[in-house]
DNA sequence: TATTGTTATACTCTATAACTATA
DNA sequence: TATAGTTATAGAGTATAACAATA
């Protein structure tokens, strides 16, 4: 039995899902998401919080039903990754004079110092994953990835 | 407020974000598993069910164990699967002569018929969502795509 | 009427540890 | 000791519907 799973190789396995770019992108998806979580988890920071806090550092003063937009996460679902980055101090929520349905969000001091930090340990996170790919490769990729949601943003 | 919303197009939004490999994995890969929800959840089989159906059509009597390494999921996870496909009457568990610890998992009749017609509804939405992509591109992001997973499989 | 933020709920997927029976 | 299957549990992440306050 223990010989016959060292015979198996990569190129054995099922042609029908390792043809499919679905299958593909959920196993290279899940690589990357668990050393994210490896590399990040001691810090309490998930990949949505990131993702929320380098928007706030992008964009200042952003509201939640902006960043739900942009990331593609629901409104519902950023309220407890906001409540959560205000717990730890990151992020404040400032009442926007004109509007008082929306309330602007905006990072701390702790909050910038967080996500520069969390920024360079992803990427040499980053790195690490793509140690084999040269730099015209990883464009490569980055561009046929991002046409891949193109005609998803374009319905918006 | 609403003004400001359809000013923002694809290209203004972070650039830290953008310049991710991982971000970008995750976004495309939400594309193609909410599409593959659209597209199978009336069946009932979720993206996990049919790589598991896919792995046993093609690797008749292989066990649990096997499949759980050569689809990167857990042991525990994969019994609330086959016990899900089993109940549907579209795999089944036989004991195998020699090692009564394991049971090789094949499909019945009904699990044959509805692979194949989860492969070809899934042929179709891969089709939908790769439709501004020709062959070349396709085969370039798959190949780039496993690349990604390589450096995991050569440690195991 | 539409939008913002929010609550509640359920479901999928994942991660971990521990158990049993077998080898 | 190691492996196969299993149970239990907890935590992310997601999806949906509904609500109050405000526009």
């Amino acid at each position: 039995m223990a010989e016959s799973q060292k015979i198996h190789h990569f190129d054995v396995n099922d042609e029908v899902l390792e043809s499919l770019v679905g299958y593909n992108l959920k196993r290279a998806y899940m690589i990357f998401q668990s050393d994210f979580r490896a590399t990040l988890g001691e810090t309490g920071i998930t990949t949505r919080a990131f993702s929320v806090l380098s928007l706030i550092a992008q964009v200042t003063d952003i509201t939640q039903s902006e960043i739900s937009r942009r990331l593609g996460i629901e409104r519902s679902g950023l309220v407890a990754i906001v409540d959560d980055l205000q717990e730890k101090g990151y992020t404040v929520r400032v009442p926007v004079p004109g509007d008082r349905r929306i309330q602007a969000l905006s990072l701390t001091k702790e909050g910038k110092k967080a996500y520069n930090e969390a920024k360079q340990a992803i990427a040499i996170h980053e790195q690490n994953l793509l140690s084999d790919f040269n730099k015209k490769e990883v464009k490569q990729l980055l561009s046929l990835l991002k046409r891949l949601r193109k005609p998803e943003d374009s319905v918006t």
